[in-house]
DNA sequence: AAATCGGGGCT
DNA sequence: AGCCCAGATTT
């Protein structure tokens, strides 16, 4: 199978199947391009389309999401996870609206400097959004190639990742490359699954998978490790006038600025905290432990819930990185989804 | 080259 | 209970 060969299948199948009515798929330009490829770096589409509806409605264009605070985008990006993915699109919206006049780049070199935008996602944005060449490598393409020419090693590794991009640019035609983009990941998304369909595949006479019935055996697998387990503690700490007590987590790190509960390792911490803050507390009680698991160790969090009471003759105090969320009277913060369901619980 | 960074929906 | 998803960035 030639490259112009594999090239009108794909763009032939994509015509009769490819997906054409996802929400980002209607008026198409590089903003919108953008965000949608942000938002499903390592996201299901499924997932990802009521953020992105609710996002572009919110931030519909380049200089508004600029204009917006950073906790007004991490509130509209609560529950998505990967936070840095918002952080950096908040900080590639100031590059793109105060120092390139609002317009983004097309080559490959410069989209890459951009918070937030590698190598596949700098050729998604150029081949849909500018219809210029350029190849992706998602996981969709992947496992496409991966099988296509039976491609050894986790693709997560050196060697075949470097020999995955190195047939995708030689697979990317010129022309149509929007279309052929979109087609890769369709084709991988609906067709080349975990259980390919591969009745249904266009480029079956080429691939090396297929032919040799070694379809299961790519894409090689992560290798796979036990995850660690944290504890921790979340104090949620309620006054009835006030709510309950968030802070705001440091930009770097895990739920990078994101508004969260105390967090605290021993007890003890508790009654300096309160002291601090001018309160007492009325009473107290240990919630359920529950365990959020990240993609690389889990969490099981203790929340003790406190009742507290403001000292007479003195009023409460906090830092600029603390304030009082009541779940009645929400404002746009973003927060984890552990916080979330506890404050949706409480509520109820 | 390896680790970090979420959350959820399938299997 | 794993597995992995339209990956990028830091160490």
């Amino acid at each position: 199978m030639t490259t112009q060969e594999f090239q009108n299948a794909i763009l032939k199948w994509f015509l009769v199947s490819g997906r054409d009515n996802l929400p980002w798929q209607k008026n198409i330009s590089a903003y919108s391009v953008w965000i949608s490829e942000i938002m499903l770096q390592q996201t299901r589409v499924n997932t990802v389309i009521p953020y992105f509806e609710r996002f572009t409605r919110r931030f519909p264009d380049v200089r508004e999401l600029s204009n917006a605070s950073i906790d007004e985008v991490l509130h509209y990006w609560t529950g998505l996870g990967y936070y840095a993915r918002a952080r950096n699109l908040h900080r590639t919206a100031n590059i793109v609206a105060n120092e390139l006049s609002g317009c983004f780049p097309s080559d490959i070199a410069t989209l890459i400097t951009l918070p937030g935008i590698g190598r596949s996602t700098a050729g998604a944005i150029r081949s849909i959004a500018f219809k210029k060449r350029g190849a992706i490598l998602d996981g969709n393409v992947k496992r496409v190639l991966s099988r296509f020419a039976a491609i050894d090693g986790w693709p997560g590794h050196t060697r075949p990742l470097k020999n995955l991009w190195s047939i995708s640019e030689e697979l990317t035609p010129l022309r149509n490359t929007d279309s052929f983009s979109q087609a890769m990941m369709d084709l991988g998304a609906t067709v080349c699954i975990s259980q390919p369909k591969c009745h249904l595949c266009p480029i079956t006479t080429g691939c090396k998978a297929f032919l040799s019935g070694t379809q299961q055996k790519y894409p090689q697998k992560k290798p796979k490790t036990s995850l660690p387990v944290k504890t921790t503690h979340f104090l949620m700490i309620y006054n009835k006038k006030l709510g309950y007590l968030l802070r705001k987590n440091k930009s770097q790190g895990i739920w990078g600025g994101l508004w969260v509960f105390p967090q605290i390792s021993k007890m003890q911490e508790l009654d300096l905290i309160l002291r601090e803050l001018g309160l007492k507390s009325i009473e107290s009680r240990t919630l359920a432990t529950s365990r959020h698991t990240f993609s690389h160790y889990h969490l099981d969090y203790v929340p003790i819930l406190i009742h507290a009471r403001e000292l007479k003759g003195q009023t409460t105090r906090k830092t600029c990185r603390e304030r009082w969320y009541n779940p009645n009277t929400p404002v746009s913060l973003g927060m984890p989804a552990p916080v979330v369901s506890l404050l949706e619980q409480l509520n109820n």
